[in-house]
DNA sequence: CAACGAATAT
DNA sequence: CATATTCGTT
């Protein structure tokens, strides 16, 4: 049956069903489809789109972000084809038959629809989220459990993926350490870095991906943000929170695992003061965190281990960029002395231990304390390019931000390849997340991640940078930027502890765009959703030399390549650890 | 039979 | 790639 072939641009050379054939025909010529500037679309997606919402959007655009904006995301496009009497008029005759009536078009999950998903799996829990029950709980018109279902693999796909990330780094953090970084630790340091870490942690796990996602998502949480923006630290955690209540509000809380709850966020929101919304969520988020965290040492293992998978695993920028943030948000954390009480030392432990560990690779030089989460990082950079660069004075060298963050935002186009180089764990069956023991954390953890990742579908790439070391020979100009950016981040990050925000923007400045781009990132397709930018760009500011330093390493070290897997120093590993 | 979820097709 | 559809289970 199917033979035949198109005479269309790119059907030609596809083989296409009759049926296709049969609904292209038909769009035709009741549509009076006329070839003219579409034409070359394809003619496939005339036939499945709707037509009058083709008409309306443009294709690309179209696709979902830019909805959603509008208010309504586009879900479903129902009626395209029905409305259309076009088949619908010989409906019936059809419907047997002729699938071209029924043709549904395309659901396009915008983010909109994404987030609606996202939430009423939260609210399920990951675990019993089924289609049909997610079906009942988005409550969208036209979606139907196929669709749904459809989603759900996806994101499930996804959610192992990342898993499978923060699991990998884990033990790459472990073997890396050697110690185990999460079972002892400093505890004292460790709290205070910790609690930073951990709220951060939550915070931008969840938050980072909300911003990106939310703010094409919500406009209204755009707008919040932007606000908050102004701080950086507490910007960004105030931003995290932010998308994640405009987004999913509801979904994060979900349940929060029976373990102690964890006040690292309240003690952040407070030290922010945030608006009474942010903090609520920031709370929520930071409680779930840390309750996760604190609630089973293996789950704070986990959470230090995932989080910082996350930021380090190459495959999602917004991970990355997520990870960034988390770290600075662990600064303002820090900050909140009072929160780290509550926590269990474990927890705090915890953090401190990847610090340690990290920090001991690294004889570079400690910025302090606080800074700890970022040592890490920094730690790990100057052991990815390390071996060359040796201690670098890494620690303030903010100027060259600039460059940094543009090659890491080359870097980034490169790497969102690197998603698919993750290995999945043995484990991953657990769900998605298998450290630890904490489930509650596993979710939250996936499911916040998962969210903001998801559907982020980063577009770094787009800029082309010549610049970008693709070589290794390169790696190693790349990673002395790599760690002065990262000192910067470091430095920034410290100096935000102590003095606030206002540091962070000064320093920063050009970061922002770059962050833009990343935050483009996030609805490549929406070109609409651009709103974002902005805020992002203010919002991530601190951040983005996190992002920049992060993707750029991670890139870099993918690209160049294989030197990770020996010592499991491997630059790569080495981000994820210390990150 | 309905719903799932993985696999596969488009 | 993102969705849709198919297919085998439960």
């Amino acid at each position: 049956m199917k033979g035949i072939t198109h005479g269309a641009c790119d059907y030609l050379l596809k083989p296409v069903r009759i049926e296709e054939l049969r609904n292209i025909w038909q769009h035709v010529v009741r549509r009076k489809f006329s070839i003219r500037d579409r034409a070359n679309l394809d003619i496939y997606e005339e036939c499945n789109k709707p037509p009058d919402v083709d008409s309306d959007h443009v294709h690309g655009h179209t696709t979902c972000g830019s909805p959603d904006q509008s208010g309504r995301p586009i879900r479903k496009r129902k009626e395209c084809c029905s409305e259309e009497e076009d088949e619908g008029e010989e409906g019936n005759t059809q419907e047997i038959d002729d699938p071209s009536a029924p043709k549904r078009p395309r659901v396009v999950w915008s983010v909109e629809l994404h987030r609606k998903f996202v939430t009423a799996v939260n609210q399920l829990g990951i675990d019993k989220a089924v289609p049909k029950r997610i079906l009942e709980l988005m409550n969208v018109e036209k979606l139907t459990r196929e669709n749904v279902a459809s989603h759900l693999q996806k994101y499930r796909l996804y959610l192992k993926r990342l898993s499978a990330v923060a699991s990998q780094q884990v033990s790459v953090v472990a073997a890396l350490g050697g110690r185990d970084p999460f079972l002892h630790m400093g505890a004292f340091e460790g709290l205070q870095g910790y609690q930073a870490f951990t709220s951060a942690a939550a915070l931008s796990s969840f938050t980072p991906h909300g911003l990106l996602n939310s703010p094409g998502n919500n406009p209204g949480a755009f707008g919040t943000q932007q606000v908050y923006a102004s701080k950086s630290i507490q910007t960004v955690s105030g931003n995290h929170t932010f998308n994640h209540s405009i987004c999913d509000a509801n979904k994060y809380h979900l349940r929060s695992p029976g373990n102690q709850q964890g006040n690292l966020g309240q003690g952040l929101p407070t030290s922010l003061g945030q608006t009474q919304m942010q903090q609520k969520w920031i709370h929520e988020e930071a409680d779930d965190l840390s309750t996760i965290l604190s609630g089973n040492g293996l789950a704070n293992g986990g959470m230090s281990a995932t989080l910082q998978s996350v930021t380090s695993s190459p495959l999602l920028p917004q991970e990355l960029v997520e990870c960034t943030q988390v770290k600075i948000a662990s600064q303002p954390s820090i900050l909140t002395p009072s929160v780290s009480s509550e926590h269990p030392e474990g927890s705090v432990g915890v953090s401190s231990s990847l610090l340690d560990s990290c920090v001991s690779q690294q004889s570079t030089i400690p910025l302090s304390g606080f800074s700890a989460s970022e040592l890490p990082i920094h730690a790990s950079f100057h052991n990815s390019c390390a071996s060359g660069l040796g201690g670098t004075s890494s620690v303030s060298t903010p100027a060259h931000r600039s460059n940094d963050l543009m090659v890491a935002r080359d870097t980034k186009a490169g790497a969102s390849s690197f998603g698919s180089t993750i290995l999945l764990p043995p484990d991953t069956e657990q769900k998605y997340l298998n450290f630890g023991g904490g489930n509650s954390f596993k979710q939250k953890l996936s499911e916040r991640i998962a969210d903001n990742v998801f559907n982020s579908k980063f577009v770094w790439s787009s800029a082309p940078s010549s610049q970008l070391p693709s070589n290794i020979g390169a790696h190693h100009s790349m990673c002395q930027r790599w760690s002065s950016s990262s000192s910067n981040s470091s430095n920034i990050g410290v100096r935000m502890i102590g003095q606030t925000s206002s540091t962070v923007s000064t320093a920063a400045p050009q970061m922002k765009s770059d962050f833009l781009i990343a935050g483009d990132m996030l609805m490549p397709k929406n070109a609409s959703d651009l709103s974002i930018p902005k805020l992002q760009s203010e919002l991530s500011s601190s951040s983005c030399s996190f992002d920049g330093l992060l993707n750029s390493i991670i890139k870099v070290e993918k690209d160049d390549v294989s030197f990770n897997n020996d010592l499991g120093c491997g630059d790569f590993y080495s981000l994820g650890a210390c990150i």
